[in-house]
DNA sequence: CGTTTTTGACCTGCGC
DNA sequence: GCGCAGGTCAAAAACG
């Protein structure tokens, strides 16, 4: 999959009815999704920016436009990238797919996250079930109904310039798989949060062209807090480590809290864009409403000083005369 | 011993 | 319908 702009998405359902006990809930217990509260900065993105797959589009994962993109990130910059819409590059070289943003593809996407709601069982590879009683998990048991669309959960993916792959950002995270990216060689890796019913995952890759880049993609919202151990460092470090150059310069990049991070410092375009997304509803995009707010907030981080080191033209687009 | 990672198999959706 | 690619599961291994 993968190569087509029907990719992008925008949606205003934040989650998957179906994750909510159907028939799967004997299944796994990780596999249910409490409604996320709505509010932090990921609820901006309901409306649209960055699809996975086109983040992999523009990223390298598939031919088309990624060389230009590579090429405008450089030294410690990073890019920050919202779902569903791609902006992205350095204050020269902004690459921008956007073009299909007003048009439709509201349903488009069901294809990823295929499986989250209720898959399963299919396992028999063991031993112990003697892979007799196998079958029958294999075919039943899907919560999902057949032709039902899947609401996809609401993606944030951002670009690191990192040595690590897991950054730390405050969460614990459990590894729950790695694959193999088809035109990569670095393997993408799926993580999913410990927390007890937070239904929150992200997943970590490599970029190919540029392996010192790291891309994050998270999905969904956490619905639980930092967890204690780390709340408070976590946050205050991870806005910290991100942001401030000299902590940039040292050799591992590796704490950074999105939502933290958008909840603090944008706390007013989150709260803009909730409304409008809401109101707008799938199928459009949120944030040219909010362009003056976002600005503001843009110039505020300058004067913080916190963006030398970022690249975040997908949050604060100019707009186009 | 509890938790996390590894890893191969399985499931699903999509394109051909 | 088939094959591919992405995503997920869960047993086993590794780790602390």
């Amino acid at each position: 999959m993968s190569s087509e702009p029907r990719d992008l998405y925008y949606r205003s359902q934040f989650y998957d009815d179906d994750q909510h006990g159907t028939g799967s809930s004997a299944a796994s217990q990780d596999h249910h999704y409490d409604p996320p509260q709505m509010g932090s900065f990921i609820d901006c993105l309901n409306g649209g920016f960055m699809d996975y797959n086109s983040l992999e589009k523009a990223f390298g994962m598939s031919p088309a436009t990624s060389s230009e993109v590579f090429s405008s990130i450089e030294g410690n910059q990073k890019v920050i990238i919202g779902e569903g819409d791609l902006h992205l590059g350095s204050d020269q070289n902004m690459v921008t797919q956007n073009s299909s943003i007003s048009s439709s593809s509201t349903e488009a996407g069901a294809e990823e996250d295929s499986c989250k709601s209720t898959k399963k069982d299919g396992q028999l590879k063991g031993s112990d079930d003697g892979g007799d009683g196998e079958n029958s998990k294999k075919t039943g048991n899907k919560g999902k109904k057949k032709g039902e669309k899947r609401e996809k959960e609401p993606r944030f993916a951002f670009m690191t310039k990192s040595e690590v792959d897991h950054l730390e950002d405050g969460y614990r995270w459990r590894k729950y798989g790695q694959k193999a990216v088809k035109n990569s060689p670095y393997p993408r890796s799926y993580y999913r949060c410990t927390t007890q019913k937070c239904g929150v995952k992200k997943r970590v890759e490599r970029s190919f062209q540029d392996p010192s880049i790291v891309i994050t993609t998270y999905e969904g919202q956490h619905n639980h807090p930092l967890p204690t151990t780390l709340r408070g460092n976590a946050a205050a470090v991870a806005a910290a480590g991100m942001f401030q150059p000299s902590m940039l310069m040292s050799t591992q990049m590796s704490s950074f809290n999105p939502q933290e991070w958008f909840g603090t410092y944008l706390p007013s375009l989150s709260n803009n864009q909730q409304g409008s997304t809401t109101t707008t509803g799938a199928g459009s995009h949120v944030y040219p409403q909010n362009m003056n707010s976002i600005d503001q907030q843009y110039q505020q981080l300058h004067d913080y000083g916190l963006l030398q080191d970022m690249i975040v033209p997908s949050m604060f687009p100019k707009r186009e005369p």
